[in-house]
DNA sequence: CTTGCCTTTTACGTTAACGTCAATGCTAAA
DNA sequence: TTTAGCATTGACGTTAACGTAAAAGGCAAG
């Protein structure tokens, strides 16, 4: 179990930043017995997780709508249907994330060489 | 030659992201007898890279910094080998999203692996 | 010519994602 | 016991990226 301080550290964000995505229903730390934040493993892979999807331009909103989806215990069939439909619709939009980030390598590496024959020559 | 809202379609924005973009020197588009805004197919081809780069999460002012890098006609020696430098780095950074995004969706692959187990049986 | 639809600039409004500050409280050290 | 160093909850401030409304003008149709 880690403080607020000690997970902030190790994840290169706020205070701040930890309380307003407990706010929004993003992490739910327990409580110590004099009110402070305990984050547990679990709690740390989801806030990679969170800070992942901020780094490809999720929104929060969005980003909450997924950690819910898969975090959560599915027993229904239909809610079990629903998820993994959900899930392959994300795995094809990171797909052609993957695609269109290639092509923009592609894209930049031609610039680059065309930049390198200048100073060459 | 392209007017506001030809662009503006065809990218589905809005025209005043169009005007947000030349304020921030995004754009250039250039001038009707009438003052209207034209966009060549220059100017189209930079908002692209401007949204894709939105897409990933960019900020307006990294997009700006990438766009005119890649844009001037770089003729001096040090600035040759500071665009090249700028670019290599960039491109490291696409990199490291491809992985990323990699490993993003072979784990969400594994998950969506387990809820179907679950379906099946 | 005037009505309608387009454009222009100017300028204030809005929302997400925090930053920052104040007031309060526990607690370990001096 | 007082001082210092943490954490807590409000609550207001800030910035990026636009939205939206107002005022003015071009121009083609009726």
């Amino acid at each position: 179990m880690k403080t607020t301080r000690e997970v902030a550290q190790l994840f290169q964000v706020s205070s701040r930043t930890l309380r307003y995505y407990e706010e929004l229903g993003l992490l739910k730390p327990a409580r110590s017995e004099v009110n402070q934040r305990l984050f547990s493993k679990a709690d740390c892979t989801r806030l990679k997780l969170i800070l992942r999807g901020k780094r490809f331009g999720f929104t929060l909103e969005e980003i909450k709508e997924m950690v819910l989806l898969f975090d959560k215990d599915r027993t229904g069939k239909k809610q079990l249907e629903r998820t993994i439909k959900f899930g392959t619709e994300k795995i094809e939009e990171v797909e052609g994330k993957i695609k269109e980030l290639q092509e923009m390598k592609e894209e930049m590496e031609i610039l680059l060489l065309e930049f390198t024959e200048k100073l060459d020559k």
